[in-house]
RNA sequence: GGCCCGUUCGUCUAGCGGUCCAGGACAUCGCCCUUUCACGGCGAAGAUCACGGGUUCGAAUCCCGUACGGGUCACCA
């Protein structure tokens, strides 16, 4: 990893947890930062003190640890930039905002909110869709630019509240070059006088992104497609300070599976699939979501899928770990557009990866399950045997045990549709019956079981498709599975014959 | 509504002027394997490259327009 001074962030609202399209945009920042042997900070945006969800910072550092994007400075690990939480940087705002003033780039503006509210919503009536503060407008408000300067002046001592907003030039075309979407232009007569300094002495997003990536030598911003229509401001305002502007690049959105819009933090759940990385609970409001690590996504699997929700290498390959992501990524290679969604395809990633460990490690990781699920987990070496029968089959560690829970414990029922498709009665009982005097006295393994088991087909003139399938309900209690032989020899001489006579008991 | 951004199989996408009557993956369907189910293998179906004009010997690829979709218009980020 050569020396650069590349420097990203990865700043998230702390107004509760994290999604994934959050957990996306992290990833590209640390994707771009670590390829070209930079550093990926995490900032936190706090400065909404009404939005504030508690634990919510919690929950966003430990979705990034999960997922293994780990910062190289911010919040959860210091740096020389300290501190990495803006509502403790409060007090160094204030005077970006009032050089900005100093400058004749910015005034002091002392309408309230809810003045502001009756002028949009006389505008609104005035058939005026959106009334914007801007070159205009600003003439008729209460502003250091219209009232008097001894006014002002008092009205700043008497401690009455104020914001602070950016003045705009009238008409300016104001052009950045994105790396995703190339040149992008706007004209600042379409702009309006953003505020910068909140009446609570606190900088809005504007100002505190600009301050902050400034101070902090942010080189690049990768940020979601939502900022796009503000980075024009942005631009801006680092001229305005006589900063150099890092270089933007706006990300397509995560689109919902259904219907229209982007995938947001409701679609989840209702749509059967999490949208977290990890299950969320909020004590305070009670609210709860589900996350792709307590549904049983490995994080590999997560972070590749989100990774190529909106990138890919180029060429046909789709399984990449976190380290070969930054081997490969480019953000010259992600897409414009936006990125529907696909569970199935995001279960793919799962099951391929589930393929990745040996028998030994998914026992192992099945073992919590089993625990949880209150089942009594047999010996590793038997685990592995089930594991090695069920495995394919298995999307979810959890899979392993639902797919093959009969041979982790005799099954309390049998499946109806098997029963009433193959389960002959009398004829039935009679093969059973037969199959255990034959097998008491047979060694348990697959093949010998298999081979008598045809032997035995041969003399009693029977075929495979009737005997078959009684002999797999009355050890499974039911037809689909692994092959009936091998699990018989996982289950044993006696369980396998218990299991059959009590079927000849329940079913005769 | 204003502004900005986008538009290749159902979905994610490859493609950056000729190799494309468009390739891969997921999903779907069929066959084979397995005397079960799944896995796996093979194959099929699926995109007039949103539409209309240009530019060019030649366009999915460049330009313009239209339509549609999305984002954004807070003392929220």
């Amino acid at each position: 990893m050569s020396d650069s001074n590349v420097r990203v962030r990865f700043a998230p609202s702390p107004t509760g947890p994290l999604h994934m399209g959050g957990v996306r945009t992290a990833l590209y920042n640390y994707l771009f930062a670590k390829k070209l042997g930079g550093k990926f900070i995490l900032r936190l945006e706090d400065t909404d003190q009404t939005r504030f969800v508690g634990g919510a910072e919690k929950y966003i550092i430990e979705s990034l640890k999960w997922c293994g994007i780990s910062p190289d400075e911010g919040v959860s690990v210091g740096g020389p930039h300290e501190p990495y939480r803006q509502s403790e940087r409060k007090p160094m705002y204030r005077a970006y905002a009032e050089e900005l003033i100093e400058k004749g780039l910015a005034y002091y503006a002392f309408d309230t909110s809810e003045e502001l509210d009756a002028v949009r919503e006389r505008a609104k009536q005035a058939g005026n869709a959106n009334f914007q503060y801007n070159h205009i407008t600003r003439n008729s408000m209460k502003n250091s630019l219209t009232l008097p300067a001894e006014e002002v002046q008092k009205r700043l001592e008497s401690g009455e509240p104020y914001t602070i907003r950016i003045k705009l030039p009238r008409n300016e075309e104001v052009k950045f070059e994105d790396m995703v979407r190339g040149w992008v232009s706007v004209n600042t007569a379409n702009m309006d006088d953003k505020i910068l300094l909140k009446a609570d002495g606190m900088p809005t997003y504007h100002l505190a992104n600009i301050v902050d990536d400034h101070t902090m030598e942010i080189t690049h911003v990768i940020r979601g497609e939502e900022w796009l229509p503000s980075a024009p401001l942005h631009v801006i305002m680092y001229q305005f300070f006589g900063w150099e502007a890092p270089t933007f690049a706006h990300l397509p959105l995560l689109l919902r599976p259904d219907g229209n819009g982007k995938l947001s933090k409701r679609d989840g759940d209702r749509l059967g699939f999490p949208v977290f990385p990890l299950n969320w609970n909020n004590e305070e409001t009670g609210e709860t979501a589900s996350g792709y690590r307590e549904r049983g996504f490995f994080a590999d699997a997560f972070i590749n899928m989100l990774a190529f929700l909106g990138w890919n290498p180029g060429d046909n390959r789709e399984l990449f770990t976190l380290e070969e992501l930054v081997e490969e990524f480019s953000i010259s290679k992600v897409s414009k557009s936006g990125a529907r969604f696909d569970f199935e395809k995001a279960k793919w990633y799962n099951q391929q990866y589930l393929r990745k460990f040996s028998d030994a490690e998914l026992a192992e990781m099945l073992l919590p399950v089993l625990e949880e699920k209150g089942i009594a987990a047999p010996g590793s070496n038997t685990l592995e045997r089930i594991v090695a029968l069920v495995k394919e089959r298995a999307v979810f560690v959890s899979d392993i045990y639902d797919e093959g829970s009969f041979l982790f414990s005799a099954p309390t029922e049998y499946d109806e549709k098997s029963v009433s498709k193959k389960w002959k009665g009398a004829e039935s009982v009679e093969i059973v019956n037969d199959l255990i005097a034959r097998y008491e006295n047979e060694e348990f393994t697959a093949s010998n079981l298999e081979a008598s088991f045809k032997a035995y087909l041969n003399e009693k003139g029977v075929g495979f498709g009737q005997a078959g399938p009684v002999l797999r309900i009355a050890v499974v209690g039911t037809m689909t599975g692994p092959s009936i032989f091998e699990m018989m020899e996982v289950l044993g001489k006696e369980e396998s014959l218990n299991r059959m006579r009590k079927t000849v008991q329940d079913l005769g």
